[in-house]
DNA sequence: CGGAGTGTTGATATTCCTCAACGCGTGTGG
DNA sequence: CCACACGCGTTGAGGAATATCAACACTCCG
């Protein structure tokens, strides 16, 4: 488990006191690895474990009748991908790996645990959940009120961010493990029309997304198109959230 | 209080013990009436204290840069309006009435205390921001993978689902005070888009939906024109929970 | 070597938006 | 009491954005 030690003691720098990293260790019953493209788990299934993302990319996404899927939220390292399953016990929607990943697995029990005796600790949790809410949030104003190219750059933008907040951007450039297709379905558009619309950002000399990774030329630009605002991601607020107050 | 209090007792219908309405109904600061159309809160603010709907209708929002709005929610009698402001500290949205509305306002250091002191209850409080997530869910695979039809249709058949558990449908009639600007606003479409789509609802005989309320003709073809599933809202676990595992 | 998945491009179809006009009801000030 | 403005719903005509269908190139991998 030294692996996810180092993993948490990273994230929680400073913030967490020795006994709280101790605790979270504690919960993490397991460390598991599933392949690219893997579905985890499956809408309707009943949850008794929550999941953290140490290593790789994954995605939740609801089915439409049509075949495809409409992608909810992306994953990164740090993440927790279904803390909701914690109390609403069953999930509405599939959550999956993109690339090969790996996953520690916290039982709910055990978070019971922690909601007894870290209040602290559980205020941490619960945020994370919030936070999950409020990238919903503006997945929401993306497809209702920005047009292909705007969506994509919101898209981006937020990634690039999250990707920033753990250390994971060089020179404006980060992976993205995402075919066409994935980008259409994360924005509600076409591989075809997604297609078009890169090709202009990339002539436009705003970012050149592709082959597994995003080059953000123009910063600026992708965030006034996508009409991005980090707010949303409470950044400031460190990654285990404010919780002096 | 005493309106609050029979509001909190028949929502908690055998759910709540005697001592968890006490301490809800304790949590409540006071109850304030707002008239329509006015904004609560606003992107940006500092919260202290998060809101509990118990008569009228309410709204979340984001403004986009052409001055329209995208909604994020609807908000019908018994929910927790900002309960995510609780931790997050900070709105990353506006909250505005849609009708005069009475709000039970609840300070948030009260909230620390039922965390403390009530864990059944506060897990309950951190359930309501997950059911927020889980239906903000559907409104992004509402705007991204359906039609002008199916967006509003979904969107009724969530406003009927949640009015339904709370006991104000009749005859598959409900209120619903919202214009075809406001629809628009929720689906991502142009009222006058809006205004076309309503009158081929109606006139396929489907649902009839204007002048302030939504009547139902064919449940079942709304509910398949929309990709409706009601699973996400968990209404079978009641409207507090299946706290009992 | 062949096949599958992915990216690319073109031609055409469809959905939805934009702009514009008008009716209707309501409230309001003269 | 009338005149008027305003918000809302309605409808029409034309245009823009996006989807659909189809073909082909490229790469990776079995």
């Amino acid at each position: 488990m030294g692996v996810t030690d180092d993993f948490l003691r990273e994230r929680g720098r400073g913030l967490l006191s020795h006994d709280e990293i101790a605790v979270l260790e504690g919960a993490i019953d397991r460390v598991e690895t599933f392949p690219a493209r893997t579905a985890i788990t499956r809408r309707g299934d009943r949850v008794r474990e929550s999941t953290l993302l140490i290593e790789g990319a994954m995605c939740r996404y609801l089915d439409a009748r049509d075949g495809f899927r409409q992608l909810l939220a992306y994953h990164v390292p740090g993440d927790f991908v279904d803390m909701h399953g914690y109390t609403l016990h069953r999930l509405d929607h599939d959550v999956a790996t993109i690339v090969e990943s790996r996953v520690a697995m916290v039982p709910h029990d055990r978070i019971d645990a922690i909601m007894r005796d870290a209040p602290r600790l559980a205020k941490m949790l619960w945020r994370s959940t919030l936070l999950d809410a409020a990238m919903h949030r503006e997945w929401i104003f993306r497809l209702g009120r920005l047009d292909a190219a705007g969506r994509i750059a919101h898209f981006v933008c937020e990634v690039q961010a999250r990707m920033e907040a753990i250390g994971r951007v060089k020179d404006g450039a980060f992976a993205l493990p995402l075919t066409q297709q994935d980008i259409g379905e994360a924005c509600g558009l076409t591989s075809v029309h997604v297609n078009r619309t890169l090709r202009r950002l990339r002539e436009e000399g705003v970012a050149d997304i592709g082959r597994g990774e995003a080059r953000i030329a123009d910063p600026r630009q992708l965030a006034r198109i996508g009409e991005f605002d980090a707010d949303y991601l409470y950044l400031d607020d460190g990654p285990w959230g404010d919780t002096d107050d």
